[in-house]
RNA sequence: CGCGGGGUAGAGCAGUCCGGUAGCUCGUCGGGCUCAUAACCCGGAGGUCGUAGGUUCAAAUCCUGCCCCCGCAACCA
């Protein structure tokens, strides 16, 4: 009986509270890769990924598109553009999906909670906090803003639920001892951050509220109902029941443990109490998690907020799909963030594919035909050229394999590459088109150097198969490569090509693309999507009646601005010195810089309200507050200070 | 002193763990070749490796101080 090794990958489950884009794609292409890269290696490679779909965020989006949570991720996830139909665009190969919404997990979900309550590691507890009765929601002080809910502006009152907790801190040391110990957690860098921010913290690892009463959109505590499982824990299990723990669905857990791979964001919850999750269960550990860089754009992070979101499909049908997934790995360091632009992919295609990749297949193969009629003799001479190049692939599989196993596949494109220009660099040493001047004389040699040309092709495409599939089969049929020596074996060594194979020249691989018409190109797709007009949002306006009396107890005054500055180590505030009429200088701190420069204001004639009570803010008072038209512009925050005639004098009241 | 990441040629990055010729891609200048996707190959110019000290025969790399940038956090009356 066949035993072979298995090799179990996960990419995080997603929430699909909108479209996925490039950095989701980034983290499922890398995923993708690995997992190819294994099952090209000769392991029985499961392969997972998912969507997460419980909790408030969803019930909410739910609520204001009009239909139920469930409708609601049925079409991000299984719709036109949805998550499932972009990881087929991308050609990956995930061997199961699991979303949380499956019932097999709510129900092997129920099972686990019920299992850590029956141990004592979940307990019933209360959550004490800030709390707004009609939103239903607890909020840190930190969150409030005006010390009022941040969704609705009503008042919030100290509050306590009942909740069940996870004993978090009866794991911590062995947690801590995983991280600091082992290489569990990578890169390395971000071992510190885990053990600074939330092991050695004041307090230590704080116990981890699993469950919810203030929604209902998740699965159900079976023996007290009321209560919802909170979503980490629901999500975080994911990668055990869709092997079939605690359920029959499958029955796949000989592939447990196995790698999780994610961005950085994710590390908290997987590096921590994830694995505290487990031991709970008495359950073996991850392998590893490897949390990798994000990509921002711009130099700024991704986000919707800042319209700065690459659309995944654009790239993929504009440019090709595996033109795509090599670019994200083969541009940035997998561990750290990487700056992502239009330019940078473009180039990346054009110099490595286009020149050097796929140029290199093209004139080898169109000499094969050239001089050959397609098909290489068997009568071969070995020159003085040839070591060099042998050289170049001698290891190159090992080195290779290092790289991809130390989640490090920028570097395995980077081996590879080097024998793709070395081979480059072999036609200009050895010169064939000199060489077929005189067959007669040179035949044979002519032949031995087109053979090394084809199988240095060959070698390339077999490494770059987890990368780039569709396209390094294309490159196996202009090769004539059969089935045998597109394996993970015949790279092993040098010359597994067999001699008088048909080579056809077929269409140019990557074909080259022209920067500046492509970069104008694309600033025209961005712009013609953002010029369906400017989105502009207000404010709702209060239902709450305010009384007329308490109206008349707000002083607003015109104020002269006599001096503005910025307040140093802030971002952004702003300190005023305002002539308010009363002949003392009042100081006023404001948070608009992002909308004002300082000396912009200076002189103008702004309203404030001058009867609030003073405030402090970065240690310096503040006395009042400027009065400020905001809206929002396309999700961006607009804010334009309330500027008064000159004429009125300092002081004036308004009323 | 809140936590973390980073500062290496005009641009983008590797090298830093484990000190020993500073490397890659693009750009630029010059040359070669004509098989190939105006591609390929060779060579040149261009770097106080943020800064100031320290350790050492030797520092981009190890140690200390400082400056600047970027996330998170805080603040944003």
């Amino acid at each position: 009986m066949e035993d072979k090794k298995t090799f179990y990958i996960t990419t995080p489950i997603y929430y699909p509270s909108g479209n996925m884009h490039i950095g989701h794609t980034y983290t499922t292409v890398a995923t993708d890769v690995f997992a190819r890269c294994k099952r090209l290696q000769g392991y029985e490679v499961m392969f997972l990924t998912g969507t997460d779909e419980h909790g408030m965020k969803i019930e909410e989006k739910a609520k204001e598109a009009g239909v139920t949570p469930k409708e609601f991720v049925d079409s991000i996830v299984e719709g036109d553009h949805g998550v499932k139909a972009l990881w087929k665009l991308m050609n990956i190969s995930n061997d199961r999906y699991i979303r949380t919404t499956d019932a097999y997990h709510e129900r092997a979900i129920q099972r686990i909670f019920k299992k850590m309550y029956d141990k004592g590691d979940i307990y019933k507890g209360k959550y004490e906090g800030l709390y707004c009765t009609p939103c239903e929601s607890f909020w840190t002080e930190s969150q409030l803003v005006d010390g009022k809910c941040p969704d609705c502006g009503r008042e919030v009152k100290w509050a306590e639920e009942e909740a069940y907790f996870f004993r978090a801190s009866k794991y911590a040391p062995a947690v801590r001892k995983l991280l600091t110990e082992t290489d569990f957690l990578e890169p390395k860098s971000r071992v510190n951050e885990m053990v600074n921010n939330f092991l050695d913290c004041e307090g230590g690892l704080q116990d981890l509220c699993v469950s919810r009463t203030s929604f209902t959109w998740g699965i159900p505590v079976d023996f007290d109902p009321k209560h919802v499982v909170y979503v980490w824990l629901d999500a975080l299990f994911n990668y055990v029941t869709a092997l079939g723990y605690q359920n029959e669905e499958y029955d796949d857990m000989r592939f447990w443990p196995g790698v999780n791979i994610g961005g950085k964001e994710i590390v908290r919850f997987h590096s921590i109490y994830w694995p505290a999750f487990l031991m709970s269960m008495e359950l073996p550990l991850p392998q590893k998690l490897y949390g990798h860089g994000w990509l921002v754009f711009e130099g700024k992070k991704m986000g919707k907020s800042t319209g700065n979101v690459v659309d995944p499909y654009l790239l993929a049908e504009r440019y090709g799909v595996d033109a795509l997934r090599f670019f994200l790995l083969r541009t940035f360091p997998f561990g750290s963030d990487g700056n992502f632009s239009n330019e940078l992919l473009i180039s990346c295609i054009n110099t490595d594919l286009a020149n050097d990749l796929g140029n290199l297949l093209s004139r080898s193969t169109a000499m094969v035909e050239k001089y050959f009629g397609g098909t290489l003799p068997a009568e071969q001479a070995e020159g003085p050229e040839d070591a060099p190049l042998l050289a170049v692939a001698e290891g190159l599989r090992e080195r290779y394999a290092a790289a991809m196993d130390a989640f490090q596949p920028q570097t395995a494109l980077t081996e590879v590459f080097t024998l793709i220009q070395r081979a480059n660099k072999y036609i200009d040493e050895t010169a064939p088109w000199a060489l077929a001047k005189d067959m007669e004389a040179n035949g044979a040699r002519l032949a031995r150097v087109l053979y090394n040309l084809i199988e240095a092709c060959r070698v390339a495409g077999v490494l770059l198969s987890p990368f780039m599939p569709e396209s390094c089969d294309k490159l196996f049929e202009q090769l004539g490569a059969p089935a045998e020596v597109r394996t993970w074996d015949s790279v092993a060594v040098w010359g597994g090509m067999p001699v008088g194979v048909p080579v056809r020249r077929g269409a140019a691989l990557f074909p080259r693309i022209d920067v500046k018409t492509e970069l104008a190109e694309l600033e025209k797709i961005v712009a013609a999507s953002q010029r369906k007009g400017p989105v502009i949002e207000l404010e709702p306006q209060a239902e709450d009646e305010v009384d007329f009396d308490t109206f008349c107890k707000s002083d607003f005054r015109a104020v002269k601005v006599k001096d503005c500055q910025a307040v140093k180590k802030s971002d952004k505030l702003l300190r005023f010195t305002l002539d308010d009429g009363t002949g003392t200088d009042r100081q006023i701190l404001s948070g608009i810089h992002k909308f004002y420069e300082p000396e912009q204001l200076i002189g103008k004639t702004l309203l404030a309200i001058v009867n609030l009570p003073p405030r402090k803010m970065m240690g310096l008072q503040s006395c009042g507050m400027l009065i400020s038209a905001v809206h929002k512009v396309d999700g961006e925050e607009k804010l334009n200070l309330i500027m008064l005639d000159d004429a009125i004098p300092a002081g004036a009241k308004m009323c």
